[in-house]
DNA sequence: CGCTACCTTGATTTCGGTCAAGATACGTGG
DNA sequence: CCACGTATCTTGACCGAAATCAAGGTAGCG
């Protein structure tokens, strides 16, 4: 089963604000999980949730509002790494090295839930159905990772705000908002720089599909018009085949 | 500490054959980890370990040779996600879905270890530093990605070269095996695929490396003349600079 | 020994980056 | 509520790094 539709279904039902758990969960353990989380208050524009170099202590997901994750290099240059929309979870890649090698800045007002990340080890000892579930999210993370590998390779830049776009689209579908009418939580600059494209031709791109009827732009405001024609410029099969192939 | 570190010293101590295991163990768990295990005959050059599609079942590392991993889009091109080499682990991407997104090839003769992947889950639950130690090999190929991202995104093809010369460089290191002498076990057709390059602009930049004494080329064989300049060129601080940092 | 796969080098083209200049939106304080 | 300044976004002109096209060269294998 993928991990997304089990998450959407599960987070509704287990109310444990975006950990995605699996629903296979008991009563019992669900209010042990629950306990472990810390719910942080809103977190302005702007402001970090951690820094590249903070000692790492927990995961966290968002749940509302909008979060990048980014690097900086010697030059001072940014380096957008991820966006994270409520529900997902970021932080990641912090396990390992035991201290953030990236930052995370939220693009807007926003709420995260902190899982401090031993209490987690812990409880996915304990509980088997969560440590499968966090395996399977760390491996979900690891083919997405490989997804934008393939994109930022090979595709040209129409390909990749297709995709970019799509990616949203389902997101949003994900959790029951509106997949062909959303709005951008983060500037076109954050666009380019995590696609590897200039924000000029990012925003040329965004003018083309529009003036092509694919889609209708207006700021940060975007309406997928042509979903089937958006796939093939992203040069992806429309998403319920992809969906059915799973 | 660093996962690599960790592994090199621990995969000779217990002779685990490359599941990178941390030496917290004991010599009971070490048997217990061990029987679990399932060392493959040699597989021939160019033979699959396992073909997208596949159910997946089992977790595998490189005991000797070298394994590519890839995807076949719908056009029949093929598209690198990686090369693995001794000690290290491959398939991670499919604990998710549950079935194989990839293939993994042999590019010369190879040995691998096979570990199911039920049986893995089981002992990371009795044993807690093989549960820890999972999660951060799971989080290191996770920032290992994104690394790959920034440098598909952003660098240049003289750029990705370094970059990719040096990495091999450091984890052949690692094997205890000269970091400046090599033998490429890929083909200059799946160097730049998986660089996100045209054969040509690899073939032109490895001559042009040769020519600024920074390398010597001779077909597959390689050898560092100047580790110094060709940090420079990658972008990247020294590998002993970037080892203090941790 | 010859075939095929792989590698190299050169000539030409092209996509997207850079530079430059306005336009629009946004937040702040008067 | 409006004026101002700053961020962000758009559009155009030009340029350059790397792709593509084309043609030989080399090496490993049956």
């Amino acid at each position: 089963m993928d991990i997304q539709r089990k998450y959407t279904v599960s987070c509704q039902a287990c109310s444990l604000n975006g950990l995605c758990m699996p629903h296979s969960l008991s009563e019992k353990e669900v209010e042990i999980v629950d306990a472990a989380l810390k719910r942080s208050k809103p977190i302005q524009r702007n402001k970090t949730v951690f820094e590249a170099g903070d000692k790492f202590s927990s995961l966290y997901t968002v749940r509302s509002g909008a979060v990048k994750t980014f690097s900086v290099d010697r030059e001072g240059d940014e380096h957008v790494i991820g966006f994270y929309l409520p529900g997902e979870m970021f932080g990641l890649d912090a396990i390992n090295s035991g201290h953030h090698i990236s930052s995370a800045k939220a693009l807007e007002t926003t709420a995260v839930c902190e899982i401090p990340f031993n209490r987690l080890e812990e409880l996915s000892r304990r509980i088997p159905s969560m440590q499968s579930h966090m395996y399977r999210l760390l491996s979900h993370e690891i083919s997405e990772d490989q997804q934008l590998q393939l994109l930022l390779g090979k595709k040209t830049a129409e390909e990749r705000i297709g995709s970019f776009l799509l990616g949203l689209s389902s997101r949003y579908r994900q959790r029951h908002l509106s997949p062909t009418s959303f709005r951008l939580p983060m500037a076109r600059t954050d666009i380019g720089n995590y696609l590897g494209l200039a924000v000029e031709t990012v925003s040329r791109i965004f003018t083309r599909l529009q003036k092509n009827d694919i889609l209708k732009v207006d700021g940060k405001e975007v309406c997928i018009l042509d979903h089937h024609r958006l796939c093939e410029i992203a040069q992806k099969e429309p998403t319920y085949e992809a969906a059915a192939r799973r």
